[in-house]
DNA sequence: GTCTATACGTGGATAGAC
DNA sequence: GTCTATCCACGTATAGAC
């Protein structure tokens, strides 16, 4: 592609994130450089600068973006806990199939994180998981779930949830619609509602 | 540690492995340097070459090693699917608790290896994947599970599993028997067993 | 078998011209 | 806002002395 120098406000910084992300998830953040980052988006290398104060920062924006997201899409709804797993199940997989680099990042790249992002990411999906074990506490109160041990459970099914992203390909043998219908079939009986 | 030059035949191999293990698992394997490694035995980066040719050989071997060793320990036993079901699980826990530093680059660091490396081990995870999915596909057509597609609850069921490994600590809340007893809980159920 | 020294490429980041 | 040029640290890997 062909490309003239001059000004590209508000069009190159996305670009710049975009080529991040998709070169972090590919590789790994630590084997990408800011060249290669730069030649994905058609600029020089030190142009990137003017977009990000470093690589660290780079990767930092990418992951809290994608937390920060992922929590303003869901809620603390209340209602019928079965209802309220169902949601979170069926969401949980379209969201994360729909993000596959943004996942890939997020639960990769946490080691390359400094200290004080890193525990802000680690915030953000404390954050997530809480709202999976307040249903499955909610739901075991009302005793519609039998769940002996919330925390756990939810850690086990959102492990086995994000799985999905590993081997899941659009056009593959089964559509997202039966994905979830069968996760949520294993999810329904694990947490053993009727 | 004061080191003498000389002769460490049969010692400083398996040293540079055991530093090459925990640096790549802790740092990763594109921001561990040779240098690292060398620093951690207490050589200089020149001698490490006498034990490896190359950075990429060294985590190919270590990850073919802790498959290899994964797949010896088990079997293709006949006798009862939920006998084998259950002692699946309780291997599966344990082995990889056992293992973190190899089970996290195992899993992680799939993308940096090259091309003929990565199919390599991609055949030995499947081997060990298709064990899970004979028992469960035994048990379906003896009518003691009710698993409508084997392929997807094998992949369910070892990521649930493997996600043990994020958050069990030695000395943490729960012991490794509870830890065990509780996902057993869960796959028994989520495979519809009795 | 390990050391020192080094070749040579590439890394992140900055300066200053345009 | 982007380019070119550059600084300097660090990367893998090798050569040859001991």
């Amino acid at each position: 592609m062909a490309r003239t120098t001059g000004s590209h406000a508000g069009i190159t910084g996305p670009r710049v994130r975009q080529a991040a992300l998709r070169l972090f998830a590919q590789r790994g953040y630590a084997a990408v450089s800011m060249r290669a980052i730069a030649a994905e988006v058609g600029v020089q290398a030190g142009a990137l600068y003017n977009y990000t104060p470093d690589k660290q920062s780079l990767l930092f924006d990418l992951m809290r973006a994608h937390m920060e997201d992922l929590l303003t899409q869901t809620s603390d709804a209340q209602g019928d806990p079965l209802v309220r797993l169902k949601d979170f199940v069926s969401f949980h997989i379209r969201y994360h199939a729909d993000r596959p680099d943004e996942v890939f990042i997020a639960y990769m790249e946490l080691r390359n994180l400094e200290p004080e992002n890193f525990t802000r990411i680690e915030a953000l999906r404390r954050t997530y998981e809480d709202q999976l074990e307040r249903i499955l506490c909610d739901g075991a109160a009302a005793g519609v779930f039998r769940v002996s041990d919330p925390k756990i459970v939810t850690l086990a099914i959102i492990a086995m949830l994000t799985g999905v992203n590993t081997w899941f390909r659009e056009g593959g043998r089964l559509s997202l619609d039966e994905v979830v219908a069968q996760y949520w079939d294993m999810v329904r009986k694990a947490v053993g509602a009727a």
